[in-house]
DNA sequence: AATGAATGAGGATTCATTCAT
DNA sequence: GATGAATGAATCCTCATTCAT
């Protein structure tokens, strides 16, 4: 991959590290177009001409972010997947607001950087296939008890009712969010592991 | 509103349109983060500063954007209610890429714009209750064919799995898709007005 | 032409000529390359960004320069092949140190900005042009005198041997300029119109 | 001379002589102004600082890839005057389209460094006198072919023709460069040894 | 002999906005 | 209504150079 020759400084560095850590608090706080140079460096306590080492350009920066994020999505879904209540679990993973907000940010910034929306779309759909493979394990026929369902279409469905939910809630919309809550939380305990 | 205070010029004036329709247009094509008053200005053939001329600030021009969307999105919205199958109709509504498109453009916009998220949570909050309104009275006893759904669950999720299908589809992320289109199906199909 | 419609502020705007004689300046004094928007602006006792609000780009603004210099090579040019020994006048103007120097500056700058490369080459040959038809004309069969010689080049060799000493003297070379002279010397004379 | 006492690495370092190739390169293809730590490091596959580990300042390695550049010419020199026809294998010199492009550069470049404009000079000077020296030798009484002409001039006279037409063929103008060679080519002619 | 880290200055542009006309 | 001029702050990025290792 191109960056990966560009990267300048070890791996491990700590200001390497640093930097990438600013980075998502500011998009974090207050969304992917607050990020320059001069406010990723201030909030980083460095210089920018720093920041410009390390990243030579901010779409390096954001694509190696963007991959922080995925590597902790990744964690997070494995986890998630090898749980007792697998499902229920995927739900909770995207019903995480700051980790969905997050998505999000990456997800409007893609529309803007090409490199990004690169590494976006390649981690989404792996992610989405591992799901379903996983899910088409688990579930087996259990997945028949939801008329119309496959899994790949569940993990879908999962994740958009997630995504709306957190974006509603910072946008302060609240209407029909219990509702559809309740809508996912029938499905997952017609899906739920037999007690027996 | 202190928006109203500050606009300047004829509120139907035709290069206020101009103004406007040329600011949409942009967004669309290359994303919020694209707009400013001169690329603005030469979209529409217009000089910079005529711009500020009829929207002081930006914020003026990308709430009076967001408002013509929004009134946009609510005819869309009173048709698809009011026509023979209003369950079907506004799915097809909520999976019309170009105004998802530019409604999510909205949504990252409103994390740094506090004017526009003052209006788009308002906006989206009516727009929820009076799907709500009408669906409550159109589908009646019909929504207990879904168990677990009630009108207000059913708006957000519509709106929320085909919102994630556009974005994943501008991202370029395909896998399920078909599948989740066909999760809907089933419920139209199950909502449709009896035939008899 | 593209830089036209890009042109910005009135064609004889005081600011815009000051701004283009602080560039013409700067390069006369320091070369091309010690051009940029700051030192422009500031030997022209401006504000930077004034400088990019008459020429959007650098290249903008140096093709510009390379105009007025041009033009005033032609007034020179005209001059001189209108005077009483057209040839000998045309001598001196490519000896004229400081426009020659400026000339050289953009023949380099030439390397490196299309733009300018653009320009120059066709203002260079509607020049070696225009000296041809009317040195052509003027010396009619005079020019036999020269064994092996025609007007067009005659335009060159002068041009070269002018460029050439201007050059060395900018460099502080010395040997073989009054030789050199002497034989340019030698041939004016030959060609000057006869004197009964 | 500072640049000597700066030195650093042995004389003969083949990294010393990559980092001078590569400049030498980027100087031919972009030209000078493309020089920069950055890229000669990158077009010699070294990091940078190993750049300024040989060649502490950016004026250094110029002189030197200048001294490397002069020393060629000289060899070529000597080639051309020891050959059997010494004054067409200068003018061949003078006519080698890439070395006398690398000249230019030098020259363009002599106006803003002034280490390089002082080795420019001395090396100009020696080589004009050189020339003639050989010159004056080899054409003997030859040199009264050509009324007006002596050695010197005759050195700087070809020199300006070939640098002119190298200069043109480079912007793109065509006209009177058959012509200027079919001039030099009656000198040629003259001068050329007796083949009785 | 080599290199990673760091920095301050400067590069071209772009921006929203103000103001006088 | 409309516009040309002006500006200060910000954008990303590149640079030569220094220094400690």
């Amino acid at each position: 991959m191109a960056s990966a020759t560009r990267r300048v400084g070890a791996e491990t560095s700590a200001t390497r590290a640093l930097i990438i850590d600013a980075t998502a608090q500011l998009i974090r706080e207050q969304g992917y177009a607050a990020i320059s140079t001069r406010r990723v460096a201030a909030r980083a306590g460095l210089k920018p001409s720093l920041v410009h080492y390390y990243f030579p350009t901010t779409d390096d920066l954001l694509v190696e972010v963007s991959r922080h994020g995925a590597d902790q999505s990744d964690r997070m879904i494995e986890e998630a997947l090898a749980s007792d209540d697998p499902l229920r679990a995927l739900w909770d993973f995207f019903m995480d607001t700051s980790r969905t907000a997050m998505a999000l940010e990456f997800m409007a910034m893609a529309n803007h950087r090409e490199a990004v929306r690169r590494h976006m779309a390649e981690h989404s759909e792996a992610m989405r296939q591992r799901q379903v493979e996983i899910l088409r394990h688990i579930l087996g026929k259990r997945i028949e008890r939801l008329e119309g369902f496959d899994p790949a279409g569940l993990s879908l469905v999962l994740a958009g009712i997630g995504r709306a939910i957190v974006m509603e809630e910072g946008l302060g919309v609240k209407t029909g969010h219990a509702e559809a809550r309740q809508i996912v939380e029938t499905w997952l305990e017609k899906l739920a592991p037999d007690q027996s």
